[in-house]
Order: C-alpha cells, then sequence, then structure tokens
DNA sequence: CATCCGTGGGC
DNA sequence: TGCCCAAGGAT
C-alpha cells in the first residue's frame, strides 16, 4: 500500500508548511518554554479538549506545580482540584503517575526515546511523538485527530479515521515526509493547519499554504474527507442527589478509586429506577444511611451529559442529624467544601444551593 | 478492537 | 435542540 502520491514533494510541502507555521503561529502559554516537563502537562491537557479551554488551566497548573518535583510530591486532592472542570480525570491522575516515574527511574529528566516515554503512565503514541518532536527535536510521527484530517485531504485517504488501524497509516505516512530539519514545527505545523485552517466543516483552502500539493483541494473533494463514521449513542441514568446538612456541615461522599469521575467527591446520590421521583424517598434514604433522613425538598432538576452517558439528576435538600455513615463520606464545613474536588453534576447542585443561599 | 472516560462551544 | 467536535489513552 503507498499512501504517498509518488509525485509528492515532501521538500516543498516541509518549507511551504513550516514557513506558515513560523509566520502564523499563534502565540500559546505552553509555547513560551523549553522545559520537557511543561510540554509534556500541555499536551496532556490538550486531549480531546480544546485550546481556549486549556489556557486558563495550564497557566494555574504551572504556576502551582512549577517543576517536575512539585507535581511528583503533590497530595491527589491538590491536583484533581486543579483540575476540576478539565474532565478526563484519569489524565491528572496518570500524568502525576508518570511523572513520579520519571522523578525515581529517570533522575528527574524526562527521557527522550520513543519507547522509554511511551512507558510512562498516560503517554500514547500520539504525546510520545509530540513531546520527542517539539521538546527535544527528534523526527518522531505526533499523529492526532488534526493530523489525519489534513493528511487525509493532502493524501486523499479513504480510510475510517474511527478506526484504530487508521492511525498507523497515518504515522507511516508522517514518517516519509516529516522534516529532519524542524520536525517540532512540523508536527506543530501540521496540527495548527487542522486548527486554523484546514477544519472540519468549512476548511479556507484559498488561505491554505499546501493547497498546491492537497489532492483533495485539487479535486474539490475537501468535504468529503477524511472519512469518519458516527459514534453510537449514549445511554441515560436518573439520580436523586442529596445535599443532607447537619448543624453547619453537608455530607459528601468520595467516589471509587476507578470507573466515572474516579475519586472525585459528591453529594451522596441514589439511582432511581425511571424518570419519577420515587415515593417514600425519606424513608429509602433512612435505610440507605442507618439513620433518619426528614425534611426532604426538592431544590433543583438538570440534565448532564457526558461522553458516553447521560445524567437526568434531582437535587434535594434534607436534614441528617445523627446519621451514621460509612467511611467513604464525610461531613464538611461550607469551607471545607470549596477545597474538594467535585465535577460537572455536582457544581451544577453547588450553584442550586448558592442561589438559595443555603451554602 | 470496542468501550469507557468530561466538558463546553459551535451550528 | 441535538449532534458534532477538540493536540487520546487505558482496558
Amino acid at each position: 500500500m503507498e499512501a504517498i502520491p509518488i509525485e509528492f514533494d515532501s521538500k516543498k510541502f516541509q518549507e511551504d508548511l513550516i514557513s506558515w507555521f513560523a509566520e502564523e503561529k499563534r502565540d500559546l502559554p505552553w509555547r513560551r518554554t523549553a522545559d520537557p516537563y511543561q510540554i509534556w502537562i500541555s499536551e496532556i491537557m490538550l486531549q480531546q479538549t480544546r485550546v481556549d479551554t486549556v489556557i486558563p488551566y495550564y497557566k494555574r497548573f504551572v504556576e502551582k506545580f512549577p517543576t517536575l518535583n512539585d507535581l511528583a510530591n503533590a497530595e491527589e486532592e491538590v491536583l484533581l482540584k486543579q483540575w476540576e472542570g478539565l474532565g478526563y480525570y484519569s489524565r491528572a491522575r496518570n500524568l502525576q503517575a508518570g511523572v513520579k516515574e520519571v522523578a525515581e527511574k529517570y533522575n528527574g529528566i524526562v527521557p527522550s526515546t520513543r519507547k522509554e516515554i511511551s512507558s510512562l503512565k498516560g503517554v500514547g503514541p500520539y504525546t510520545a511523538g509530540a513531546v520527542l518532536s517539539i521538546a527535544y527535536g527528534v523526527p518522531e510521527h505526533a499523529v492526532d485527530g488534526n493530523v489525519m484530517r489534513v493528511l487525509s485531504r493532502i493524501l486523499l485517504v479513504e480510510e475510517d479515521i474511527a478506526k484504530p488501524k487508521t492511525r498507523k497509516t497515518f504515522e507511516d505516512a508522517v514518517m516519509e515526509i516529516i522534516s529532519h530539519e524542524n520536525p517540532s514545527f512540523f508536527n506543530q505545523g501540521l496540527m495548527e493547519l487542522g486548527a486554523l485552517i484546514c477544519t472540519p466543516t468549512s476548511p479556507k483552502c484559498l488561505l491554505c499554504p499546501v493547497r498546491e500539493q492537497c489532492g483533495a483541494f485539487h479535486e474539490g473533494r475537501q468535504h468529503e474527507l477524511p472519512v469518519k463514521t458516527k459514534a453510537k449513542k449514549s445511554k441515560e441514568l436518573h439520580y436523586a442527589m442529596l445535599a443532607i446538612r447537619s448543624g453547619e456541615t453537608v455530607l459528601m461522599e468520595k467516589r471509587p478509586e476507578s470507573g466515572l469521575l474516579a475519586n472525585m467527591w459528591q453529594f451522596p446520590m441514589v439511582e432511581m429506577g425511571g424518570a419519577v421521583l420515587p415515593e417514600g424517598l425519606d424513608e429509602h434514604l433512612s435505610e440507605n444511611f442507618k439513620g433518619t433522613v426528614e425534611n426532604t425538598e426538592q431544590i433543583t432538576s438538570f440534565k448532564h451529559v457526558f461522553s458516553h452517558l447521560t445524567w437526568n439528576v434531582d437535587g434535594f435538600i434534607a436534614q441528617g442529624d445523627g446519621l451514621t455513615v460509612p467511611s467513604h463520606m464525610k461531613w464538611v464545613t461550607a469551607e471545607e467544601l470549596e477545597l474538594l474536588p467535585v465535577a460537572g453534576p455536582v457544581r451544577k447542585m453547588k450553584e442550586a444551593l448558592r442561589q438559595r443561599g443555603d451554602v
């Protein structure tokens, strides 16, 4: 299989792409550092996440954990609090695990070979190539969604980019055409092109620095590529979420250490069979919490959409004096609540409480 | 390989 | 409004 057209001029492509990137690249915070550790952080945060979303998180994060050792020694709860709102929270825990391994096994120096850096937690094929090329100038592929979209158009690749197997086609292609003089600008140029010019819906081909060598542009097929199959629809779940209060404190529980929103905190939740509120909620809760939950009052109702499922949440306040609670729960003051890392649905509940003046 | 794992913005 | 999307990785 030959992905690269025989007449493709790699040298000219490299020059056009790199010159354009040098001229037009955005001034982003992680482009102002040469520290492999900080570049690594940016690449993790940018996974499946928009640049505009990442910028403030990245700035706060490197200010809080300026060096690799600062992050290696951080409390997980502090780390997750910094990550709150970014999503895909396992990224944060995997990043710290990887950083700890670099601190212990590599004397604090981020390794510069694909084999070694790929062995770190949370570092896959893309991130490995990105850090290697950007931080160390190593000519390695860094194939993300942008690169697959851009190259599928330029090289007229018709394979389904939703299939894992397809990535290798593009990795091979990049290794054939990558600049060995400036692999950093080459890889970043491909991604920047995908972000600014060769966009999914309305590519700005007349502004493209490499349209002369683009197969899709020549054939007027830029809107047909890439080929990408659709994901299946998500499932729906219904929960009652409870702000159970006693005195000046509210009851919180820590989620399991694996799975959805692992190790994040939440108001205790009860799964409901259907969309209808169950009768006798207080009694059900009182059994659940080994004590009396009373004066339950609904204060909000909302939907929270995750990538693969949807929560329909009814939010309640209740009184829970004298409850005996399991070890993964604890009573916290309003001040302590603000230090706990919580995800989207809990933030919506907190907002509902705030509007009532309850927290 | 298919599924799991968040969030907010754009159309 | 519903769907797609964004610098993916682990299992």
